[in-house]
DNA sequence: CTTATATGTAAAATACTATTTACTTAATGT
DNA sequence: ACATTAAGTAAATAGTATTTTACATATAAG
């Protein structure tokens, strides 16, 4: 594993959720702050359940939030 | 970590598509049979970007694909 | 009856995700 | 100057996903 590449809007999207923190994302996400930090920095993709619960926490469709980065390379 | 029950329509959408094997899809999505298995049975839920990559071999959207079950529950 | 194919099961090993703890830096306010 | 808050970094550990290997069952075909 690990070829496709995997971006994401969260520190966007925390921006324009009322400029919620790091800390309180992971509160809501119900991970640490640590893990919010290697998220938006793309150190690693989450699992499959944390990339839910970040969209709930947007509100959010999970692919409003993750994506395929030059996804037309892939199909 | 380990909260939110996710479901999958892997074996729907492989007998939709030509009655995909477990073993083709495990080729086209880069993984082991065993890994298509124990999804299919919901033993557990994939990383994100597995699951990106099973949805771009059914050409379909992630979240037509993966699901949260019960989502009412959680919003 | 034998072979081949698809699927299910299981245990151990490996790789990766996530947590915990702790220290650092920058910005803001008192 | 000092305290507070948000964010970055890092290393060790725990937890989960995935691989590997191997065997079992059922079905269909020759």
């Amino acid at each position: 594993m690990g070829k496709l590449p995997i971006g994401n809007h969260i520190r966007k999207l925390r921006f324009n959720h009322d400029e919620m923190t790091q800390q309180q994302l992971a509160e809501k996400a119900g991970v640490t702050r640590q893990t919010i930090v290697a998220l938006e920095q793309g150190k690693y993709s989450p699992s499959l359940e944390l990339a839910f619960r970040i969209a709930l926490v947007f509100a959010s469709p999970l692919e409003e939030v993750f994506f395929i980065e030059n996804k037309e390379e892939f199909i």
